[in-house]
DNA sequence: TTATTACCCTATCGATTTAATAGAGTAAGC
DNA sequence: GCTTACTCTATTAAATCGATAGGGTAATAA
């Protein structure tokens, strides 16, 4: 299931890239726009921020906006972002491996096979999408 | 991520599949084998049971078994019954569809818009395993 | 320089889910 | 009729999630 932090960080994303120009937009009026609590909002730009999707200006007149263009931010680095590893399980995850503890070994591992294929599916449908996509 | 849940059920369900004939398998033995609480195993075959996915013998002798051939049984079913929707947002859930409490039109959403993609293509490769499929 | 605006950060909290455990009940077979 | 092994209910600890509160700080305009 998809966190909220998640969809919420999409919608911000989204309406950040069609806005016209790059100039900031505040949190309140994202927030209105797309019907997210402020406050968690708050949290979760500061996120797209620190990794560096977002960029900030204080003060009268500020907000966050988007460095780069929509064309150029990948899903595969948003979701990564947001939600974490893309891999349902973490020992077929490219990013955020991880072995797991009872399995003895993972070729011969029936969830590991079909989690594998189901990774490499979904990855490449955030490899083929990026922000500017997602703008209606 | 997969839950516990639904990793030993698919693990149990290939060990039953792995199975020379279709003779009842004890708890303990599959548990054992595949390193998983006995208990917890437990309430995941009875589900199991209950959807028409397992038999069950009692007394001596007893244990589960197998009703269909691997081969006939999708990953899509099992994956409904273990982990419940495939999509990642019940807006896009063919078996589990809800509307969002928020988002004012589907259509326009770009949350709507990629993770319908991402179903798609998770439900292919999940359509395109069986049960046999998973066993090394 | 000062007031305002709006980002920045920490802490907390209730609700929900998950994974596991305990223990008693019941049906089948020898 | 006794053992075996499945069946069911209840409980619990831990983790996560979504949301909220409240104050701090930096940048900008006047």
């Amino acid at each position: 299931m998809l966190s909220k932090k998640t969809k919420y960080g999409l919608k911000a994303l989204t309406f950040l890239a069609a806005q016209k120009g790059r100039a900031p937009v505040q949190i309140s009026e994202i927030a209105k726009h797309e019907n997210i609590s402020q406050k968690f909002l708050e949290s979760i730009l500061l996120t797209l921020r620190k990794t560096g999707l977002l960029g900030s200006k204080k003060g009268k007149g500020g907000g966050y906006y988007l460095i780069k263009e929509p064309k150029d931010i990948p899903m595969t680095t948003v979701m990564r972002v947001l939600e974490g590893p893309i891999a349902m399980v973490p020992c077929v995850s490219l990013n955020f491996y991880e072995k797991c503890e009872d399995c003895p070994d993972e070729a011969s591992c029936s969830v590991h096979k079909l989690m594998l294929q189901v990774r490499d599916s979904t990855l490449e449908v955030f490899r083929n999408n990026t922000l500017a996509d997602l703008v209606p």
